[in-house]
DNA sequence: GCCAACGTTGGC
DNA sequence: GCCAACGTTGGC
């Protein structure tokens, strides 16, 4: 099981929608790198949901309950004819609330983070997080340990 | 194909 | 409100 961070912006979709919901896609990733992580993902892996702005926290943790597929949003038109889908999504479930949120600020003053792609490249919206990290994080947010 | 201009993200 | 760090666009 792999876990992975994804950003929002909380104005416009936040981890509380997503409870709300109960289940949601996470469209509109255009970013090719963060595509480039998301097409890595599998159904039953992990994402820490961290809202933008204001906030600047991993607030909560959803699973993925789907393989990536294409973009339904995506016209059909913008692909090109016989080639891949350009856009993928993954639907997410809410699993569980951040006990205590944890802050950007918490990340960047704690020298196991200064790798973290969160850290490094500020404007991606989707990374891997590799499970030392992921371990360190959820004993910070109050979360359960990553099972398997 | 290069690169300057422009647009976006997101922290400060 | 500013700006650094990107990505994208379009003229050449």
């Amino acid at each position: 099981m792999a876990t992975f961070l994804f950003k929002t912006e909380p104005g416009e979709y936040s981890f509380a929608d997503l409870t709300a919901d109960k289940r949601t896609t996470w469209s509109g990733v255009r970013n090719a790198a963060a595509l480039g992580h998301l097409r890595t993902a599998k159904k039953g892996d992990q994402a820490f949901i961290y809202h933008t702005g204001d906030e600047r926290s991993i607030v909560g943790l959803a699973e993925i309950t789907t393989a990536p597929y294409p973009d339904p949003d995506q016209p059909a038109t913008d692909a090109p004819p016989g080639g891949p889908p350009k856009f993928a999504v993954v639907d997410l479930k809410p699993l569980k609330p951040c006990a205590k949120p944890v802050t950007l600020a918490a990340l960047k003053s704690d020298p196991r983070f200064t790798t973290f792609a969160l850290i490094r490249q500020s404007r991606l919206s989707i990374m891997p997080v590799p499970p030392t990290l992921d371990r360190i994080i959820r004993d910070l947010a109050g979360l359960p340990l990553p099972r398997g």
